[in-house]
DNA sequence: CCGATCCATTTTGCATGCATAATTCCGCTG
DNA sequence: CAGCGGAATTATGCATGCAAAATGGATCGG
């Protein structure tokens, strides 16, 4: 019994439970019962469901007819799909950055690529990966595209439910952080399109690792077998 | 009053509204009431609220809280974010296809590419742009990435808004042809670069012909102010 | 004459109720 | 003992009810 207080009760459960599913309250392949998880946040049937409509026209859940909701399975295949679509849509923000972006906005972002650099040296791979994400969702807001911001960040909300952090080799950090360095770099020359290439290939290589990291494809895996 | 009969309730309803924004039953900035609603579909606000917590997030309704849902108004500057990021998307849908489509696919697509030119050839505007839509739906189709079908999906539907099909000139209507002849030829070669890069500039083009018919845009501008 | 204020009406947000479809459990049959 | 069938239970889908917020309008004051 977590009850919510502040805003509207619909958006605040919808939240809550994109929340619960990335961190892994809610898994895969589980069923959301109404009941037990109106209890559990507090709320009537009519925000929760809301919410399911919600969640399910974001990917995150799927609503079966008559047969209530589930938290979406990700296959091996989704990661790649939806990788391959946050590169195309990182490759273009990379290029609006590049014809939209002030100096200090620039500035900014060397600054934050320092900080990341710090965390790369202590080998901090949670703060390296906090400042990582700030510094794409920097070069994503120098875009000014609300557009193309809401669905990356849909995405980047989807495959956040993988947790792969620990599974980056040494080898494939360092050169994650030449690829930074080239992202950087590319965006002081305002190169869009030599922005575009890296932060493709940039996306790609991060698909690889959180696909190496498949021991969680696996157990889902076999959850779909059983449920 | 239009009672609505198949499937469950509240999807239909999403797709009705949908469609009713689209056609522009429901005008930009026009208030959606519910009462009202309820009539003109023959259902009961649960469903209709739902519909609008979809419709919400997929961009085609702004919810003000305790004030109830809007029709989303498209300024010019929405549309040209919009097909910036229907050009990655279509330019990724390219490069896949190209990796993936079999010959028999590519068949089918040089025969609707020639029904297209039929239709142009006798300047059928309407008809040449569902041949036209039909190619690109096929291509995205041969990308075989749901995750990029359904991004780029959405975003269709909200640029379907726009009313402009009379307003393409004839040189920009053969531009077109001939780039849709280049598109053709890159698949055919399974050119993905090539037809990432001609995607992209088709829509662009398409993008400055949907904003010269800007009059719906000062029309809505307008309305803007009033509302 | 214009603007602010208070009350009546409307509208929204959420909770609850009811009918139908799904699920479970138990006894039955082979 | 496994498999099947049907009743009891539970869950879902939709409608409705109620309280709070917003809207509209008339009255009052400047």
């Amino acid at each position: 019994m977590n009850k919510i207080l502040r805003g509207s009760l619909h958006d605040e459960v919808v939240s809550r439970l994109r929340d619960m599913i990335v961190e892994g309250d809610l898994r895969p392949g589980e069923r959301l019962n109404e009941r037990e998880l109106c209890e559990r946040l507090g709320v009537s049937r009519t925000p929760l469901r809301e919410a399911f409509k919600v969640l399910a026209s974001e990917g995150l859940v799927m609503l079966l007819p008559n047969r209530g909701a589930r938290v979406t399975r990700l296959t091996r295949r989704d990661i790649e799909d939806m990788f391959h679509v946050m590169g195309a849509l990182e490759a273009l923000s990379g290029e609006l950055a590049c014809t939209r972006i002030a100096d200090d906005a620039v500035a900014e972002i060397r600054a934050l690529h320092y900080e990341m650099l710090a965390h790369y040296a202590r080998r901090n791979l949670r703060e390296y990966f906090r400042l990582n994400e700030q510094i794409h969702r920097a070069i994503l807001g120098a875009a000014e595209n609300p557009v193309l911001t809401a669905m990356y960040n849909s995405l980047a909300g989807r495959v956040r439910r993988v947790r792969f952090m620990a599974n980056m080799s040494s080898e494939r950090w360092d050169e994650a952080v030449r690829e930074h360095e080239r992202i950087l770099d590319a965006l002081v020359r305002r190169d869009g399109a030599a922005l575009a290439v890296i932060l493709r290939a940039h996306l790609e290589h991060k698909c690889a690792v959180v696909l190496e990291s498949d021991c969680i494809d696996a157990e889902e895996t076999a959850e779909a077998v059983a449920g």
